[in-house]
DNA sequence: ATGCCAACACAATGTTGA
């Protein structure tokens, strides 16, 4: 089976790039992050023609997260219990979406798609929200598998945290910026700690996203932000992974590529 | 070679992203 995952900076401007990678890169199942659309705007008609069962969940033109899969999706859910809300007017976010995966080839699989906060700043609101909602999710998960030990269950989307110095072109950079502070590595090691395994690192080392502005793209300037965790149990399927590095060029790119793992 | 910000809502700028 293969897995990917891929935030595509609006489902509405990109769906006709996302149609053509399902066919190029034989996916089976694709996380989506960033819609930018409610249920009524989404291109179901071009995922239902090209074989594919779809869930989603998007409020409004932000956020908004997806799973398409042509072999097999049910159990759908939508956030997590304590899902954090945001904002003084607290508002529920369209960030985590769960479904079951890959029964029809035999492979049932715990997939959820995530959108993680962006933080903004190191002192702003929204990097409070940040933690508490990785920490709150990660709570979840591990009561899940403190419960069922066996579970083939895999996280994956745009984590919004480069865990490692090597994950950014430039520590200098970002220094004083989210996305590479402690309490943020801290927050996705939490999930190492509760028994997932990044399953792309040992296989992949390029860069996931590429900010649009100062050519970051042909200097090669990016950030990988973008991950496939896994438990135990599923890790141990993982045979292969690999970015589609050649969806980043072009005009009418998403400023992440997709995240492509093979299983079994 | 990838190429110098993009997508959204809304109607001129403001928000968000990372």
């Amino acid at each position: 089976m293969r897995l990917a995952t891929w935030n595509v900076n609006s489902i509405r401007t990109r769906i006709d790039r996302v149609t053509a990678f399902l066919e190029r890169g034989d996916i089976d199942v694709l996380a989506i992050q960033e819609l930018k659309c409610r249920e009524d705007q989404f291109p179901w008609q071009q995922l239902t023609d090209a074989g594919y069962e779809v869930a989603m969940v998007g409020h409004n033109q932000w956020n908004g997260v997806a799973i398409a899969s042509r072999v097999g999706l049910s159990e759908t859910s939508i956030g997590f219990p304590q899902t954090p809300a945001w904002g003084d007017d607290q508002v529920s976010e369209a960030r985590a979406i769960r479904a079951i995966v890959g029964e029809k080839v035999g492979l049932p699989i715990e997939l959820w798609s995530l959108y993680v906060p962006n933080g903004r700043e190191l002192d702003h609101p929204h990097y409070a929200y940040k933690l508490q909602w990785l920490a709150n999710l990660k709570e979840h998960i591990a009561a899940e598998l403190a419960e069922r030990p066996d579970a083939k269950i895999s996280l994956v989307g745009d984590f919004n945290i480069a865990p490692h110095d090597e994950d950014v072109w430039s520590m200098e950079f970002f220094e004083g910026k989210t996305h590479v502070s402690q309490p943020e590595r801290d927050a996705f090691f939490a999930f190492l700690d509760a028994g997932l395994t990044e399953v792309t690192r040992e296989r992949v080392t390029q860069y996931t996203y590429w900010d649009y502005q100062q050519l970051r793209f042909p200097k090669n300037q990016g950030m990988r932000i973008d991950f496939v965790l896994a438990s135990p149990a599923l890790a141990e399927l993982v045979t292969g992974a690999e970015i589609d590095r050649n969806e980043r060029k072009g005009k009418g790119a998403s400023d992440h590529v997709p995240v492509i793992v093979e299983l079994e």
